[in-house]
DNA sequence: TGTACATCAGTGAACGCGCGTTCACTGATGTAC
DNA sequence: TGTACATCAGTGAACGCGCGTTCACTGATGTAC
């Protein structure tokens, strides 16, 4: 009946997940700094101690977060990348997950929130990496592009949360980062 | 003798100062998130309840962080552009300040830690917003130039940060960072 | 110049709070025979 | 199929800790006269 995952949901049902999305509430609400593990517990319905058994500690949480928050990004380029075939919705689709899934973005670019170190984390995000800027066998010239529209729009989301553009440029996040990303000299084999 | 300013000078000399230089100490060692008014005010030699009595709260030490974080770097970067002329250097002076004051770095583009509307906040950005993309007379044209200048900049400085830079890149971030902006299109008006 | 008073810049003790950790436990599920 | 046992997934109470806040205070500095 139930399939076979590594997960073997219990008395809960499936407490792990559940307590990723409490967190990913509490983070979006009072931001990583002021989570808890106490409160992430309450959030979910069980103990804190049922929380501390599931991630160890608070940083074990944050990177079960960061965790997630690669994978479901990962699957939003991937689903820009087949559906538009354009490099520049790529970039768009990452302007539009760091400000729809705040708390994912808090946690997995601030560095010192959890281990960054442990290899669950590292396969995530190089599995996001490859999207961006192709995998180990490209030239350093394909990657540094990469790098270079990652930047772009990782800056611009980070600019754009922290007030950082102004107001008379409008309102659509998304349509100003169209414009910025405009000046991005785009090689031929990218474009879409 | 001594110079009339706001700050004055009582039993320590200039406390206010001392603690932000002991906050951005301890922000380097734990980050912003594990700072705290007791653990300041005992790097500065004086009771937390003086610090309190300086910021009111956590938050406002924060905010002053990140209203000298702003300063430093405007010089920062009014200097890279007196001195060298070029715009570029601006973008590498802006990627140097990012690397080498983590600290400063990491509180002012988190928001939440501090009250991101407070006026002397507010103006210290201000300060630092009309170096990067001109002032509020700029053409809008040129207003997104510099937005995506200093995109790709923070962009960068941040994957950095965090690891996101594949390491057969080299181990010189500011090298890395100028081949990574040489693909940002640059407008005549604007080359050094 | 002296004096009295107001204000500023701290001290130090006390408090209640939420936190993470520990530990003995219980009840549900899985497994060997 | 049944039974005994091991393991997994939690509970609940207790703890010590650092935190921010409050409050009465003191000592240094500034100011009015």
């Amino acid at each position: 009946m139930r399939p076979k995952s590594t997960i073997r949901p219990y008395h809960h049902g499936d407490l792990r997940t559940a307590l990723v999305a409490a967190a990913v509430d509490a983070i979006e609400e009072g931001g990583a700094t002021a989570m808890s593990l106490r409160d992430v517990a309450r959030r979910a319905g069980v103990t804190h101690t049922a929380a501390a058994y599931h991630f160890g500690d608070k940083a074990g949480l944050l990177a079960a977060v960061a965790i997630e928050g690669y994978r479901q990004l990962a699957a939003d380029l991937l689903a820009a990348r087949e559906q538009q075939r354009s490099f520049l919705e790529m970039g768009i689709a990452y302007v539009r997950f760091a400000l729809s899934q705040p708390a994912y973005f808090e946690v997995m670019y601030h560095p010192g929130l959890y281990d960054a170190s442990d290899p669950a984390v590292r396969d995530a995000r190089a599995e996001t990496a490859a999207l961006l800027y192709g995998s180990r066998d490209a030239t350093n010239e394909q990657t540094l592009f990469g790098i270079a529209a990652w930047s772009i729009v990782h800056g611009f989301a980070t600019l754009w949360r922290t007030g950082n553009i102004p107001a008379k440029l409008g309102k659509d996040p998304e349509e100003i980062a169209r414009a910025v990303a405009s000046h991005l000299r785009v090689p031929r084999s990218r474009r879409g």
